[in-house]
Order: structure tokens, then sequence, then C-alpha cells
RNA sequence: GGACGGGUAGCUUAGGUUGGCUGGAGCACCCGGCUGAUAACCGGGAGGUCGCAGGUUCAAAUCCUGCCUCGUCCA
């Protein structure tokens, strides 16, 4: 038994040799810190002493390592017989620069990708870019101050899309730098560019597909439109311009035809009247006729009236707040009631009745509501997306009013033809006035969107659009979502499932430049041709041509991109001229055929499309949900009939410190630069993993991450460093010598079984896409069991001179906890852990396998669990017994302790006892309690279990466990089995004593004092006190002192044995020792127990 | 307005499916200890109406209902 307390300070001797290292660590880092490739030749696995942690220049060490070599390209490779992961990136636009959010998914991408390499998959990783759209588009337009389709077209549509197509590559730089140290493994240099002419052929193909299906179609979409600019706006952008204005809003009175009767309608945009040809009334509401009884009185303001007699229908709610006049109801009666009658148009030329039956007649719709306005909804089909809807289902007719200028079409109202809608609002009311179908103006106080650009009002214009029919796929993608496998399942089944359920058609074209033309060419009188590929093209140009067209030049390189593909005109199978619609496609169109485009399928990528679809993982931020998410499988739906993708982690959104969403507008973004440059990238990636759930919204907290540099990354660096420079001190070659586990002591066994124990659930947690559990746990693994316990305790192992068996087994151990650590962290944070995995096997941590379950002997794990927990007890039990820590006791009892005697040793000096005994008395320290288990009792007992359990709570423990036991224990009438209640053992009353957390294990210490315990207790204050005092002087570790020290009265006796400790260990050539006197002025001074010491050091 | 998710200590959060024993942890704070062991570590303390209100139950942070609130997406 060591007697000794605790000396965790090498002898001498070593601290020399540290010493020497140190500097030659030192001399290694000036030179070039941080090598980090292959250092030692094969079989020759010594680890080479490691310096201070400098993370970013180790990982710009690395990042120019795996460079020189294609560590890479060796991952992949090397795996390549194995069965493919396939991943495909979601393609991110390079016209914007990367923050802190990028880093996450990229992170979650990278992280996939390298476990299942590690695992022995395959996995290709392509970079992708989109590269086309209207953000694109908007920024050429702000940089170049074209802020009107007629300023893109002045300017040439051409250079336009020139200048477009460069400006996709502003920030590639900058992505690629990011992408590069933050070391997400993609291949950059051969990526898919979604303005490739391969790429835009393979969606040429796609639509064509859809075509033939009969699931391509043209319609109309109802947009917010700008005359001016002659664009329509995505929500996005009309968010932008929502403004307050103060517009004449109007009731119209509409005649009906076979009744006297007017129905009064409202509406906030006057100019939509001409195009009105339909009433909607909700069925349910309650409406009432009323007669005008009186002429209106002197208070009546603006234009409008009524004649005494006259009768008007409006919705029972709204009656007093609309009419102004005395009014006699008449009738009240349901809106169904009204559904069907005709009335008379209000522009009778306006609008031609086609075929239509409905056309100005009453119709029905559930979304009319009495919140406003009468209760009946003007309807003017081209002019509101309700409307819209409306009149599509019941046959309404579908003609513009208004010009793509903004202005009246002729033939309208001679008042009114050519003029700008929103000139026109006091005309139409005068025209309405003098034919009495004006019942009240009224100014109308609202938010309206207004161009950001011309800072116009825009307009809900019916735009010629065309549309996926993606209603008649809708049981295929419902079917096809449920074979998806969705982290977290909820945004499967929810979100995404929600909107699969309400599935509208796909609107996919878009009235703009900078995107892939629509394919399809239409003749005046609605011939369409549908071209999937350059040779379609050429063949139909060749046609063309033919049919006496004078085409320019299709080559097989032909830019397929506007306005070169609208310079070709075809002829149709009957001879007329088609020309190309002018659209480009939705953007998400494009990336939503990423699948098969990325490979030019199927031109001439079909083997390795094939090879690599359906897609095994997809991972993007969850706002892709009704985006990317959503075009992936629309495609795959309907040009396949097929899933596309098996698993997708939807990722929840990045926010700022304050919880708001990280946005470019907002200026919130987090600079990832300002964490690689001081944590570095491993502790950037952990932290994002660790904060949570990946599908949770993270809260990016700038400390986070240098508190898990702190812990995480400067504790495994730290445990690393003490073995590798030890290793090197003593050539420590795992290869040559050998350990078998089975031979090595306890504490080696415990970190080697714990380690497989938490690898094993760290792996099932990656299965099950906990990765934030996982890494939590592995944390917790390294800073507790690892550097807190198993270093801590083997410090003194490798002091040791001589190659001991005992030193070897902490060598070994050390080199495989290490290696395997480094295996499970690499694809989270693939830095530090290479760096160490090359130093310590020559060989890249990414090359290596990924590590499999081995060996746990869970009983060593309890076993050494108790010991942890009751070396915590003793220090809580010196708390409260106000014994210091470094006075030792006498004796520890451990009572009900077995089967860790091979521990007592470590224990005794974590304890710092003098001697540690069994005490297997155990009723002299312990008593009983008999503890409920509600669960069962409440069970058995119901409603009584209230008066069970303070029946139990009274009993004397000892007497109830005894009836418990014998089944002689009925309490309220039920019989108290043993499986009722839980029997603990814990400490009696009146020791000094701690039951051990989770056992039944009690802890006595002998507070006693005797004289030689409080002598060694004195000395190693001295001595702590000393050596505090060496630091602070920075005496180089082997330099000699003289020490002098006084005892103020009131201390106890210093013994020679321990006086002489105390010298040998601080170093002190030579020393005085004056028991009762006062130390000298200048002297440093300190209390133990109220009584002053003072000392100095020369 | 609809769908989905969240609300637990000053902050970040675990737990919640399967109701049960004292609601855990980290950061910050206070006290103490330990340290030639790191930006550490250990013990103790303070800090909680588990968003609010009902309900179910012997028992609710957990299940149910309603409401409030925040976020995202969609209208």
């Amino acid at each position: 038994m060591d007697t000794q307390p605790p000396q965790d300070m090498p002898p001498i001797s070593k601290l020399t040799l540290s010493m020497a290292l140190a500097g030659k660590s030192q001399c290694l880092n000036s030179a070039a810190p941080f090598k980090t490739g292959p250092m030692v030749p094969r079989g020759m696995a010594v680890p080479n002493p490691v310096g201070e942690l400098d993370p970013v220049a180790l990982e710009e060490s690395l990042m120019s390592t795996w460079s020189q070599e294609d560590t890479f390209g060796q991952q992949v490779s090397s795996r390549k017989n194995g069965k493919p992961f396939i991943f495909l990136e979601g393609p991110p636009t390079a016209n914007g620069k990367p923050g802190i959010h990028h880093v996450v998914a990229r992170t979650y991408k990278d992280l996939v990708c390298r476990w299942k390499a590690m695992e022995g998959h395959f996995v290709e990783r392509k970079g992708g870019w989109d590269t086309h759209g209207l953000p694109v588009e908007i920024e050429v337009q702000k940089r170049l101050d074209l802020m009107s389709n007629e300023a893109i077209e002045a300017f040439g549509m051409a250079e336009f899309n020139e200048e477009c197509r460069n400006s996709v590559w502003t920030y590639e730089q900058a992505w690629r730098e990011m992408t590069e140290r933050m070391a997400f493994w993609v291949d950059l240099d051969d990526p898919y560019v979604t303005l490739h002419n391969n790429y835009v052929e393979s969606c040429w193909w796609a639509l064509k597909q859809m075509f033939d299906k009969d699931l391509l179609f043209r319609g109309h979409k109802v947009l917010p439109y700008c005359p001016q600019t002659g664009t329509s706006y995505s929500s996005h952008e009309v968010a932008l311009g929502y403004k307050e204005v103060e517009e004449p809003s109007v009731y119209v009175k509409f005649k009906l035809v076979d009744d006297d009767a007017s129905v009064l309608a409202w509406t906030t945009t006057p100019w939509t009247l001409p195009g009105n040809v339909g009433l909607a009334v909700g069925p349910d509401v309650t409406y009432i006729r009323v007669r005008i009884d009186q002429p209106a009185g002197d208070n009546w303001e603006g234009r409008g009236g009524a004649i005494v007699g006259e009768e008007v229908i409006i919705a029972k709610d709204l009656f007093k707040e609309v009419i102004r006049h005395h009014a006699t109801i008449l009738e009240e009666f349901p809106g169904s009631d009204l559904v069907g009658k005709a009335y008379v148009p209000l522009f009778p030329n306006a609008v031609d009745r086609g075929g239509s039956q409905t056309a100005w007649t009453i119709l029905e719709a559930d979304w009319v509501t009495t919140t406003d306005g009468t209760g009946v909804v003007h309807t003017a089909v081209m002019y509101g997306e309700d409307d819209y809807n409306l009149g599509m289902e019941v046959g309404l007719p579908a003609q513009h009013t208004v010009g793509m200028d903004g202005a009246f079409l002729t033939g309208t109202h001679e008042q009114l033809d050519g003029r700008y809608v929103k000139e026109c609002d006091d005309t139409i009311m005068d025209i309405l006035m003098s034919a009495n179908q004006l019942y009240r103006e009224k100014a109308y106080i609202h938010e309206y969107p207004h161009c950001w650009r011309t800072d116009h009002p825009l307009l809900y214009y019916a735009m010629d659009s065309w549309f996926v029919r993606m209603t008649a796929v809708k049981e295929r993608l419902l079917e096809f979502n449920d074979q998806v496998e969705w982290a977290p399942d909820w945004v499967g089944e929810g979100r995404f499932g929600e909107w699969l359920r309400n599935v509208k058609d796909w609107a996919i074209s878009r009235e703009r430049y900078w995107g892939t033309p629509l394919p399809v060419w239409r003749s005046a009188s609605g011939e369409m041709k549908c071209i999937g590929s350059i040779e379609e093209l050429q063949d139909e140009v060749t046609k063309a041509n033919a049919a006496g067209q004078n085409n320019p030049e299709c080559p097989d390189d032909v830019d397929l991109h506007r306005p070169i593909v609208d310079d070709f005109v075809l002829v149709s199978d009957n001879g007329e001229i088609m020309h190309r619609e002018p659209f480009v496609m939705d953007c998400w169109f494009d990336s939503g055929c990423a699948s098969f485009a990325q490979w030019h399928h199927p031109f001439d990528g079909t083997e390795k499309f094939e090879n690599n679809f359906p897609i095994d993982y997809i991972c993007e931020g969850v706002d892709q949900t009704r985006g990317w998410f959503y075009t992936l499988l629309a495609v795959s739906t309907t040009v396949f009939d097929s899933i596309c993708y098996k698993r997708c982690l939807s990722l929840g959104l990045i926010l700022d410190a304050e919880g708001k969403k990280m946005s470019k507008s907002k200026g919130n973004i987090v600079d990832p630069w300002d964490h690689f440059n001081r944590e570095g990238a491993d502790a950037t990636r952990w932290y994002m993993v660790t904060a949570g759930a990946p599908w949770n919204p993270l809260k990016f907290d700038p400390n986070g991450v240098r508190e898990t540099y702190a812990k995480m990354f400067l504790t495994l660096w730290n445990c690393y460093k003490f073995h590798a420079d030890y290793a090197s001190l003593d050539n420590f070659d795992p290869t040559v010598t050998e350990c078998p586990v089975g031979k090595r002591p306890s504490l080696d066994r415990w970190i080697l079984s714990k380690l497989n124990t938490v690898s094993a659930g760290y792996h099932a947690q990656f299965e099950g896409w906990d990765f934030h559990k996982a890494c939590r746990d592995l944390e917790d693994f390294v800073v507790n069991d690892l550097s807190n316990w198993y270093v801590r305790r083997s410090r003194r192992r490798l002091w040791d001179d001589d190659t001991s068996a005992d030193k070897l087994a902490c060598q070994h151990t050390l080199h495989d906890v290490l290696v395997k650590i480094c295996r499970l962290m690499a694809p989270v944070s693939p830095f530090m852990v290479d760096h160490i995995h090359r130093n310590l096997t020559g060989e890249s941590v990414h090359l290596a396998d990924w590590p499999t379950p081995s060996h746990q002997d869970e009983d060593l794990e309890v076993r050494m669990q108790l010991v942890r927990n009751l070396a915590e007890a003793g220090r809580k039990i010196r708390v409260e017994n106000d014994h210091r820590q470094r006075l030792p006791c006498q004796t520890g009892w451990l009572v009900g302790a077995s089967g860790i005697e091979e521990f007592y040793e470590i224990l005794a000096e974590e304890l710092n006892v003098m001697e540690l005994t069994t005490e297997t008395d155990l009723d002299r320290f312990q008593r009983i309690e008999v503890v409920p288990n509600r669960k069962m009792l409440g069970r058995k007992c119901r409603q009584d279990l209230p008066k069970v359990l303070a029946a139990l709570a009274e009993a004397d423990p000892e007497a109830l466990w005894d009836d418990i036991s014998n089944g002689r224990c009925i309490i309220a009438g039920f019989e108290l089995e043993p499986v009722d209640v839980e029997v603990r053992r814990v400490e009696r009353e009146g020791f000094a004593a701690l039951t051990a957390d989770d056992s039944d294990v009690t802890l006595v210490l002998d507070m006693a004092t005797t004289p030689e315990l409080l002598s060694k207790g004195l000395a190693r204050e001295i001595i702590r006190r000393v050596q505090q005092k060496r630091k602070e002087l920075d005496l180089a570790v082997d330099a000699s002192i003289s020490l002098s020290v006084w005892l103020e009265l009131g201390n106890p006796e210093l013994i020679a044995e321990d006086w002489d400790h105390v010298m040998s260990e601080v170093r002190a050539k030579d020393g005085v020792l004056d028991q009762g006197g006062e130390g000298p002025d200048g002297s440093d001074s300190f209390d133990v127990d109220g009584a002053g010491i003072s000392f100095i050091v020369n």
C-alpha cells in the first residue's frame, strides 16, 4: 500500500528529459509547424513529439498535405470495389458570399459521405452549381441599372445573358475557399453546372418526356405584375415592396336580369370592373333584400347614390356598414338562393361571352366571407387568383381587358381604350354613375404590393404560363414519398406530405431571360412541338429551312440560351410557322433535374446515371422542403415514375444569437472565417453537430465554438501529447512490441472496454441520424473517461525510466484508444484526428476503416464506475466534515464493497488515506432503506397508494423488509411483495460516511487527526506553496533552491521525516526549518487552519 | 388564415413515444478543493409556477383539450 499522499510530479530525471524534448519539438515547430505528411517509414511507427496546439496552423498544413497527395481522391478510389453510396449535392448559387449556415449544411453532407466511405462504400461526390434564375438576373440588373425589361432589351438580351453567365462566378472563389477550408470533400473540379449545354439539353429531354405524356400544358397564372418593367414577381420580391396607400374603393350595383333588384358588390380595384364576368356569394351566408325608403341625407360624400324605391341585395351582416339610406328589409335568404341568377354586364362589349353558360351570373364560392365588402365578390377572371380558379372551375370566359402594358385593350369602352388602368378610376366611376350603377365610393387605406424597382403598384394579372400537371401524379408522389426515409420523420409525413396532398400544378415558366429556355415552339393556331435534344432541333431547323425558312446556323454546340434559340423559326406539320414560347424555366426545374442532368443522361451519361439512381442521400435546409426536395421528386415522378432519393436529412435553420434567421438582407450572417481563423474548422464543425439535433434550429453561439475547442480538442490534444511525447522518447513502436489486451492491467482493459461501448453506441446513433447524441457521448468519453481518469491515473506509469511491462501496456492502450477515437471523429472533424492518426500510425485516418465493435467487459466498467463514484464520495465527505483534501486520513473503510480490490491503490491515492480496508460488518456503518416502487405499487393499490406510501414512510425499515421478504406485510389491505419495493443500503448517521451513487457501497473516512497525519498534511501544504512559488519565479524544472520555512505557533509539529520529504520534493539543496518562529519581512506567507506559515525561496 | 415545429434555471439545452422515486447537464455566478494537468479538473451552493388554463389519473414536464407566444413554410 502506498501510504504517501499522491504526488503527481515526475521524478527529476524524467523532467530533464522532458525539457530536452520540449526543446526539440520547439525546434521542429519553428522550422515547419505541423508537418503532416506520412512522416515515418512503414514498420517504424514511432510517433514524433508534439508541440503546443495551434489549430489554424495544423489545419492549414493538412489542407496542403491533402491537396498534394489527393487524399480525397484516394479515399474515394480506395473503395471503388465497395458498394456505392450515392450522394447528390444540392447546388448552391455562387452569386452570394457563403455564410456559416452553408458550413452547417456542408458539414452534414460531408460527415455522412466520409462515414460511409470509411465503412467501405464507394462514395463519389460531384459538386454542382445552380446558375440560372431570377436572383442572378436581379444582381445584374442592379449592377447595370437595368430596371425594366425594356432596358434589358435595349441593352441587348445576348449581352445581358453574358453578364449573367459571368456574374454567377463572382463568388465561386470564395465558395471554393470556404469549401476547402472547412474540409467539405466534394469534386469542384468537375462539377455539374446548370448553365452548361449538356445540362440544359438533359432538362429539355425531361420536358419532352412530360410533354409526350401530356403532363406539360399551357395556361394562365395570376401573378403580381409590373407593366412598367414588364415583369411578374415572386412572392419574395413582392414582399420587398408592400406600401400603405389610399385608393378609391367602390360599391357597384349589378342589375339582375329577371328581377328589379341589384346585387351590391365591392372592389378596391375599379380597373378590374370591365373584366367582370361573375359575382360570387357564400352559399351559407345570409343575404337580405332592402328597399331604399328616403333620399340620402346631407352628409353623403362622393359620387353614387340610389333612387327611392330601388331594391338592393347585400349580406345581412354588412347592411349597416354599407347602406347609407333609410331602407326597409324586405326579405332574408341564404346565398344559395341567388346562385344562377343572371345580371346585366357593366361593360357589355369588354368581354366576349363565347360559349360560356355561366358568364354574368351569380356563382357560389365557399371562400366568400362577410368580414368586409358586401358579402358579394366581384369576379374578374384574369385579375385575381381566386377569380381565375373559380372561372376555370365554372367555365367563365378567360379574356383580358388589359394589355401587358397596363392599358385597357381596344374595345373595352371608348373612354377607357388605351389608357393606363390606374389612371382610369375616376372615368370608371363616372361611367357607372351615369348608368346609376355606382352606389358609393369610399377611400380605402391598405397595404398594397408595389414594384420594388419602379415603385409602381403591381397588378394581379393572369399571365400566359406553362404548367406541369402534378395533380395527375399526386397518388404516385404520395406513394414515393412513403418510401423515403426522412430525418426527422415529421418533415416527410407532416410538412412535405401535407404539401403533396394539396399538390397544385407546377407553374414552371418564367417571363425572363436568363434560364433554361422552354423548348416548345407554337404556331398561331396552337400547334405545338416540344424539342428534346440538340439533334432534334437541328432536324427541325433543317425541315423548316427546306420549307422556306431562313434560319441561322444550328451547330452541334449551339448555345441553348436566349436569344439564340429564339431566333429559330420552325414549321409545323401543317406548314404553319412556329415560334418558341418566350419563356425560360423556373430554376427549380433545373436543379430538380440534377439526378440525371449532372451526367448528361440520356445522351452520353446513361451508364453513370443508371449506376447512380436513385440517390441514397441528400441533405439540405428544411426551407428546401417545397423547393429542391419537391422538385427532385416531381421530376423523377413525372419523367421516370420513380423515387429520386432514399434518404433525406432536412436541416433546421441557422439562427443568429438572437434567434433570427440568418439572411443576407438582415445582415446578421456569421462569417465562418471568424472561427476558421480562431478555433479552427474542426471545432466549428464539432460544435455544430453537438449543439443540437440536425433538424432543430441552431442558435449559432460563437462562444460555443470556443468552448468546444477548449473542451474537446484541447483535451484530446493533451492526451495525445502526453502519449506521443513519451512514446517518442521511449522509441515506442506499436508494430514492434506486443502486449495482449488480456495481460494488461485492469485500468487499461477498462478504458478499452469503455471505448468499445461508446463506439458501439456511436455507430448506432449514426445509423439513427442522431449525430448529436453520438458526438456528445464521445466528447464525454474523451474529457471524462480518457483525460480525467485514465490519463490522470496513468501519468506516473510513463514516468518510469525503465521499460516495464506496465508502461508498455499503458502505451499500447493509449495508442489503441487514440487511434480509435481518431477514426470515430474523422467524419465529423477531419483535421486534428488526421494529424494524430498519421503520427501514430503513419497513415491518414481518412484511408482507415470505420471501427467495428469489439470486446466489452461490462462488469469491469461497472466496477470502475463504482471506484470513481467512491472517489467522488470521498471528496464530498471531506467537504461536509470540513476536512482539507491535503490532510490525509488514517483509515478509509469500504462497506459492502467486493470485487474492486485491484483498485484499492488508486482509490487510496484518490481519497488521500493511509490505509483502505474492507469492512465486512455492514451493519456497523450501514442501515437499510426501503424505497417504494411506485410503478408496481400504483398498479396494485390505485387510489389507496397515498395511504400505503405514508405507512411505508412511517415503518421501521428493518422490520418492514423482514415482513415483506417473508410475505407477511399487509398495508391497507394490500400484501406487499419484494418486487413492490427496492432495498437500498445507505450510511448510518453519525459517521463521516457516504454511500456512492448507484450502489450499496458506503465509504467511511476516519476523521481523527494524529500528530503524524497533521505533519504529513502540513508537509503537503508547504510543498504545494513552494512549487507554486517555483512556478511563479519561472525556475528551471531541475533548478535547486534554498528553502527557509517558519512555522508560527499553533501549527502542528513537522516531523523530521516529512521535512526531508518537503526538501526533496521541492529540490531544496539546503533548508532551514524554524518551528515556532515568525518569518521576516519579504517572506511569503499563508495560513493553514488559522496558523501562519512563512517561507523564502532562494 | 392553414400546415409543421418549439416554449424546461440568467443563457444553451437533456428528458417527453413507454406517466412513477429528488426534472438532469453545460456556460455564467458564489464558496471550497485539487493541480508542474490544459483555455483545465473536482466538491458544494444559489438559481425552475417545466408558456398559461382546464381535464384524465392514486400520480402529469410527460397523455388530452383550449389558449398565449416564438419560428419556418404556405396562403
